[in-house]
DNA sequence: TTGAAAGCGGTACCAA
DNA sequence: TTGGTACCGCTTTCAA
């Protein structure tokens, strides 16, 4: 592979000259810097990435750390990131936690020792402490869903609580008068905003009682086994709001086998917005805007490597209720 | 961050000998090695990946290139190969190529510059001319469900025909008469294949007719559209081989739509094996081995990397039905 | 068994 | 506007 030496000889002109060229720093003859463009084509020149960042460059790689890209809410933001790294000239590596902290320290370890220039993590277990030894280590972090208030840490989350009134809401406008809630683990900042959003509008409603509320796990089984439960217990109920997409899935497995109909019988809206349209009836649901959350995470990073001035807090973003066949009205 | 020059100090021993402990290279005296092992602790030094790979070592980084992690195909196999990796004390880079051959040479020249190891890449464009191109300047590659027979090139990839098969002969045994076969774009190799696999089963049958085969594009709603068309033709079908699971999952719907049940009137077999059991009835499907696959991938890659010796040649892998719902015996 | 020193391919400071 | 050159942190001869 030719090197910058090999391009200065061949344009007859100094490394130092070349590497001018190739950063765009500092002053260059126009007739200089295009005798130096050519002889880099000339010899399919590339600069050496490793050389670089051990010359104090950066290494144009940034990291994504999820718990795991199987779960179907993950590799939407892995694309929309990667594409935006891409887009600016960043390659990104992926990492897979499962919420594990001696994994996610052992990657950070890793990815420091690759210099990697900046991450951005998705994670449940992650303590500020943590982070804030990455940033005083001067690596960029963002974190996306798990906000960390009244810590200086760049955190981007969906407005929960928000969307989950906008799914009961919706249920209740489609004339739900009994509305259920399975919810996902409630250590998981999401899943308890999404249950406090579900309270702070049923509360206020007659048929409201704390039973209402059935623990899920944010998996399939989980859903399933928690729409039973709630049969079992309020066989009156005509809504539920499950606390994701995949919950819902498994809720309307469980709804089909005990003979109920979706959305005659119950009405069902799940959280996420990753169903792909799978199932039928297609589930309504509230989708978090994940392309633009991948987006705006790497921006948000791409500035603070770059060091331009951003707030380092809580950024949140509207989610949005999408309403398809498992909540509409009775045709009468 | 502490450099290797720190701990020599520290050590009491010259830069030569810390890089010897570290590599496990030459010899060390006991002591000494303790006495390096020691201080790098102390420091908590971490050896500059940038700075091993410029003085000629590897990276320890290796790239996965697919068409779409959105793709629901392709996380499973991203994460098994980054178990593998992160094993293996190796790093992933995720690219997405979109199947497109500028995006895929594009990364291979970033890649390139970045002194990645090694390559797994799933891609139906790529040909072997770039493999190749690769491997001379001994960049090993890896191709996934993609075979390039007659090139010194190594794939991974699952023997389709038998698998579509298997399907075909499952519906036959569940007593379908009259089966229909939604392929994907046949100029996908794993489309052709199982398209030829389900004729080969079907053209002894008596019912066969070309028209029973009806091109889809691997997605949902080609799915639909093609079950719409195919009952149109043919009202007497009473089983369906969709050529991946998303069609499925299409042709379920659109079965649904119909008022035909499934199994009762129409039996419906997937392919792909990710299906995840969303749906109702739960989709039988021929599932790939792909988390083997990630991993064989990647530990293959390893033994180029090691330049141990492979053979470079199409590695096939077995396919397994999986028997659920939708293609179960009538009860009675 | 250990150390000195020459790179690896860039960057960036200082002079010219 | 350009060139010379001292690093960046590590590996790897070659000698001692």
């Amino acid at each position: 592979m030719a090197t910058i030496r090999d391009v200065s000889k061949l344009a007859g002109v100094s490394v130092a000259t070349v590497s001018r060229v190739i950063n765009g720093s500092g002053y260059v003859n126009k007739e200089t810097e295009k005798a130096v463009r050519d002889a880099m084509k000339a010899l399919n020149y590339k600069p050496s990435v490793a050389a670089r960042t051990l010359a104090g460059k950066q290494s144009s790689t940034v990291a994504l750390i999820v718990p795991d890209i199987l779960n179907p809410f993950f590799p939407e933001i892995a694309r929309s990131i990667e594409d935006a790294a891409q887009e600016l000239g960043y390659t990104l590596v992926l990492c897979n936690s499962d919420n594990d902290p001696d994994k996610e320290m052992n990657y950070f370890r890793i990815l420091e020792s690759k210099h990697i220039d900046g991450i951005i993590i998705a994670s449940y277990t992650i303590v500020p402490r943590q982070i804030m030894d990455l940033q005083e280590k001067s690596i960029p972090v963002v974190v996306i869903d798990n906000p960390l208030p009244g810590y200086p840490i760049l955190s981007l989350v969906t407005k929960h609580r928000e969307g989950a009134r906008k799914a009961v809401r919706h249920l209740i406008d489609q004339g739900c008068r009994k509305i259920a809630h399975i919810c996902g683990p409630l250590h998981v900042y999401s899943a308890r905003e999404r249950a406090l959003g579900y309270e702070e509008v049923c509360r206020g409603q007659g048929n409201f009682a704390p039973s209402l509320i059935y623990p899920g796990d944010f998996r399939i089984d989980g859903g399933y086994e928690a729409m039973i439960r709630l049969f079992e217990q309020h066989p009156d109920i005509d809504g539920v709001f499950a606390g994701n997409d995949l919950m819902a899935i498994g809720a309307l497995k469980a709804l089909y086998h005990m003979g109920k109909s979706v959305p005659d019988d119950v009405k069902l809206i799940g959280y996420d917005g990753i169903s792909l349209s799978m199932v039928v009836p297609e589930l309504s649901t509230v989708a978090q805007p994940m392309s633009k959350m991948g987006k705006l995470a790497m921006n948000f990073l791409m500035k603070l490597i770059r060091k331009e001035p951003v707030e380092l807090t809580i950024h949140e973003l509207e989610a949005e209720l999408i309403i398809r066949k498992s909540t509409s009205k009775p045709v009468g």
